[in-house]
RNA sequence: GCGGGAGUAACUCAGUGGUAGAGUGCCACCUUGCCAAGGUGGACGUCGAGGGUUCGAAUCCCUUCUCCCGCUCCA
């Protein structure tokens, strides 16, 4: 069940709403969310029997608005890459698309650094409720490794609490030196102050919180035979591509796409769908030569903001952001760069949250992977190297560098949904998603005006003509119950972005009525010309 | 995981120890002449789950699950 908000964080969500972020006013979370379960877009898993934390299904709306997303992606990355538009050097954008598996050799992740990054040990302090992973925090001591029986300083660095926290240990023992936390040996655990901490001894002894699912491959279950779920898909991809350079004739510079699930045991799941212990991910791995990843780089993510642009995502709530040096992951450190595409949800408002990160991974992963596995994946470029007296090249043996666009599916339909999720009192029914006409799970709505004199006969003839053209692409809805102005209202909160309504002029004249969405107008045309109208307008 | 708040019909909520309620929605029939129109009828709750106290629990107590907020983590 989804609890919604009461009480006095009730209050807030309701100022909240009324607080305008430059111009865009903060959408209400709770009627969206209630919108999603109302109309089947998302429910929680395992819903009748409480749910279970983290975990969420998509309803027959939501089914198919997501797989229109994923869709487009596939359509536009790797049938027919960027639309045409040609790379930075003028040469065509090469994708090729791959799927692999969920589970994958335990030592994938051991080279990928997921075995062990994700086994991040945090220590909580138990007087100020803050966390901190273990390997973050650092501690003042006396200089020289002198004894003392005064506090030891605990802060992170580059952070506020690090200045408090010298001037507390310059004023006990003079001189400090800078240790680690965890080179503080158990016995003195009791005497280490936490940042912003009024008493020593509050930090709890380090605890892991591995994010990787675990489970067993074959019958026996023994601890030989653990493996996980993968916790992203682009292992997959780095592992494989050595077999897709030898049978697909590709030549570097070039992509590997997948779409697939991840899985990560998420200390807090929280805020919807965003953060989700099984998410989807939408992802390229484009190789290309070193001195080429900076200009590969740029392309991809202006390429990658543009696509959520043209979905729909096109106003300030959309935003490119350049990741700082520190924040940078660990296969990123020695690259160009990383870029995230940040949508501004209503619950992270006025902040922004990721939905694709662009992240240059050098020669990280195929490194690390050639040098754990024994594999040569370098690639032998015949294009390059000096120039031979018979007219070719030499060639050049390279790892090459990997740009790595990297989606979430499941927060990019957040994403549209939060997007297209509008209020306008000004209609009887206020509530409507202005939905991408791709994107949305209902195409089109055909209806007779009222259930008399033909009309019905007339309707579910073009539905029916209507739906064989176009029904694969999304529903086609046909509907003869109750009062026009509750047909209407219904397709508009469902997100159908046109309805074609059969009255008594159609008879007469053979046109329809073509109502949209967006704006309540209509428009008349002939009813033979519904079909090209919805192709037109669906791009298709 | 820690701290705070909350779970009653599909949705929004009322109900503070004595027979489980309202509005909206949904379904059926009638009506209909373009924006949740009207009429009639109908279905839907072991009050998140489990245990306890009590003659009697939606209501009090304990446990647990889930959601929301903060910390933390993150695609």
């Amino acid at each position: 069940m989804l609890a919604p908000l009461r009480g006095p964080e009730a209050r807030h969500a309701i100022t909240a709403e009324n607080l305008t972020m430059s111009n865009a006013p903060v959408k209400s979370m709770d009627k969206i969310m209630a919108l999603c379960k109302r109309r089947g877009f998302i429910f929680q898993a395992s819903d009748i029997y409480g749910g279970i934390n983290g975990f969420w299904d998509y309803g027959p709306l939501g089914a198919q608005l997501k797989r229109n997303l994923r869709e487009a992606w596939w359509q536009d990355v790797v049938m027919n890459p960027c639309g045409g538009r040609p790379g930075p050097g003028g040469e065509p954008v090469q994708i090729v698309p791959l799927d692999t598996c969920i589970i994958q050799h335990p030592k994938v992740w051991v080279a990928s650094g997921h075995t062990e990054t994700f086994n991040d040990p945090m220590v909580d302090c138990r007087e100020t409720k803050a966390r901190y992973r273990f390997d973050h925090v650092s501690v003042f001591v006396p200089a020289g490794g002198a004894e003392t029986d005064k506090p030891l300083f605990a802060f992170v660095p580059g952070t506020p609490s690090e200045a408090k926290q010298k001037k507390k240990a310059e004023k006990a023992f003079g001189q400090a030196d800078v240790v680690p936390l965890a080179s503080v040996p158990a016995e003195r655990w009791a005497r280490v102050l936490a940042p912003d901490a009024e008493k020593v001894g509050s930090l709890t002894e380090p605890r892991a919180f591995n994010l990787m699912f675990k489970t067993y491959v074959g019958a026996t279950a023994t601890e030989d035979d653990v493996a996980n779920l993968r916790p992203e898909t682009a292992q997959g991809i780095f592992v494989q591509f050595k077999n897709v350079v030898d049978s697909s004739r590709v030549k570097v510079p070039f992509g590997i796409a997948q779409t697939g699930k991840a899985f990560r045991n998420e200390v807090t799941p929280r805020n919807f769908t965003f953060r989700s212990r099984e998410f989807e991910q939408m992802e390229i791995e484009f190789f290309c030569p070193p001195d080429r990843a900076a200009e590969w780089y740029r392309f991809w993510r202006d390429a990658r903001v543009e696509w959520w642009k043209s979905l729909g995502l096109a106003g300030e709530n959309l935003r490119l952001r350049e990741q700082s040096k520190d924040e940078l992951a660990h296969y990123a450190k020695e690259g160009a760069g990383t870029s995230d595409i940040e949508y501004r949800f209503p619950f992270t408002a006025p902040d922004f949250g990721e939905i694709e990160g662009v992240a240059h991974r050098a020669d990280f992963d195929l490194a690390t992977h050639q040098r754990h596995s024994k594999a040569k994946l370098e690639y032998f470029d015949a294009e390059r190297g000096e120039l031979l007296p018979n007219g070719q090249r030499k060639g050049e043996r390279y790892l090459p560098h990997v740009i790595e666009p990297s989606a979430g599916l499941d927060r990019g339909v957040l994403a549209v949904l939060c997007e297209a999720f509008t209020e306008d009192p000004s209609r009887p029914s206020p509530e409507l998603l202005k939905l991408n006409p791709r994107l949305a799970p209902i195409k089109a709505g055909v209806f007779p005006l009222v259930n008399k004199d033909g009309m019905p006969e007339v309707a579910e003839k073009l539905y029916r003509d209507l739906a064989a053209k176009i029904a694969r692409h999304g529903f086609v809805e046909h509907d003869a119950k109750q009062a026009i102005g509750k047909r209407y209202a219904r397709m508009d909160e469902a997100g159908c972005p046109y309805c074609f309504t059969v009255d008594g002029d159609t008879l007469k004249d053979q046109t329809v009525t073509v109502r949209d969405r967006d704006t309540g107008h209509q428009e008349r045309i002939a009813i033979d010309r519904v079909v090209p109208y919805m192709v037109e307008k669906l791009g298709l």
